[in-house]
DNA sequence: AACCCCGATTGATATGCATCAAGGCGCAAT
DNA sequence: ATTGCGCCTTGATGCATATCAATCGGGGTT
């Protein structure tokens, strides 16, 4: 009688080398039959929910999780209930890479949106990747890579003020966006202000005079989750140098 | 006549398998013979001297770097000559890790004492650990445990206010040196308040009242790059928590 | 020994953002 | 439609830390 939508999910054939997203994710630059092999290992579950969580911190690591639609949050619980939001992540972007070393997560994740996600037991990703170089490749990149976005966020917090923080967020989320193939002037934010205050070391409140003042100076068109970015050049040199407004350079 | 220091340096044999740090770099649960292959792709140099680099911001990406002795400072240079602080780096810390991604160093390397490295071509060592489980298993470990370490600054630049931060320094300086079998208690920081103050996000200023203010408390005993902890315990609970001092809690 | 120089310290003041407080508003439940 | 509840916005105030300014002092040089 009432059609359950769960079976056209589970009938669609999903795998890596079908995925827009393969050249984000894993099998980027590998050859077809090993992109076979790398969709073998991959589990893909029914959707998950907002509030859903892809693991918890202390939970022991077995998996690296990969967002295939939707978006997820990652963050340190701190006792009594304050949290550090570590990361947003988008389509194509891998979470719990963090938990190799230890062996364990550190973080915890959570779903903010309806989502899709591939998960990838990690010992067979190693024994893996040991047999197909531009996979160990490829992983050594992705690593990489989040090591270098850590170091930007480090610059973020740790040198520029409000406006260029919220300034450079709304840049990042436009460019990984467009990567994407979505639109980079104009997204729905699946995080709320409260988040993305704290994901920049600012206040909720400060977060939302932010928003109120790009507005006004006609930068961006703000509704609720809806930003539509309307002067984004000058929106990506906010972002940046930090000094436009000023000429004197911060000492520290 | 005038003796030359650099030969004893080149006479003596140094190989990972004698290395004190062999537990903290790469070969940790390797095979001695696998340790071999690897010793053999490791170049070593004469030591390093006081502002040397490593590497420049900008250069192409071919190998990374071990401390195997002294210390070493990665950091951003931004234009107009101010820099953010991203590390620094002590006996059995990698170096250049972030440049795998983009095949190109964002950061510079500058040594801050006479110090000795171990290079690693990067090339040869991809292929090597495609060979051998346990370095590919080691290096992933690696790269994971700074993304995780990366967390930790993130968090403290995000929610930690000064007194917590310059305690999460000495406290991190503190647990890294006693890992590599020096006193945890009592070392000499080789890089100036500036750097530290860079950093740790605050202005120098900020970092020498502190530093004032912890030796008047008792905790430390500060005579210039001269440290010693007197009181460990406080100091850690002090970098860590944060709310020792106010129930509230930051809501951001 | 006198001098210099640069990093470190100390004090006074300014300011950006957090915090506190009070609505406003969209949206879901009734 | 009405109510209620989060989330967001807006305004007023306070504080931690930056900034500005002056001096100190250790270590190398002459």
């Amino acid at each position: 009688m009432t059609q359950r939508k769960v079976i056209s999910f589970e009938t669609i054939r999903v795998a890596c080398k079908n995925c827009t997203l393969s050249q984000l994710c894993l099998p980027m630059g590998m050859s077809p039959e090993d992109v076979d092999r790398l969709d073998s290992i991959v589990k893909r579950s029914r959707p998950l929910h907002r509030g859903d969580h892809l693991f918890r911190s202390g939970e022991r690591f077995r998996s690296l999780y990969v967002v295939k639609t939707g978006s997820v949050k990652t963050y340190t619980p701190s006792e009594e209930g304050g949290e550090q939001v570590l990361g947003f992540h988008l389509p194509g972007e891998i979470i719990g890479l963090d938990a190799i070393d230890q062996d364990m997560h550190a973080c915890s994740a959570k779903v903010l949106e309806t989502s899709a996600i591939c998960e990838i037991p990690f010992q067979r990703f190693e024994e893996l990747s040991s047999s197909i170089p531009s996979l160990q490749h490829q992983m050594f990149r992705l690593l990489s890579k989040e090591i270098s976005h850590d170091a930007e966020m480090l610059l973020l917090l740790g040198k520029k003020n409000a406006e260029e923080r919220l300034a450079a967020f709304l840049a990042s989320m436009s460019k990984r966006l467009s990567k994407r193939g979505l639109s980079p002037t104009d997204f729905y934010l699946s995080m709320s202000r409260h988040e993305i205050g704290n994901y920049l070391g600012l206040a909720v409140e400060t977060v939302s005079r932010l928003f109120t003042r790009f507005q006004d100076e006609g930068l961006v068109k703000v509704d609720r989750k809806h930003v539509e970015i309307l002067d984004l050049h000058t929106m990506e040199s906010l972002a940046g140098v930090a000094q436009a407004m000023d000429s004197r350079q911060h000492s520290n």
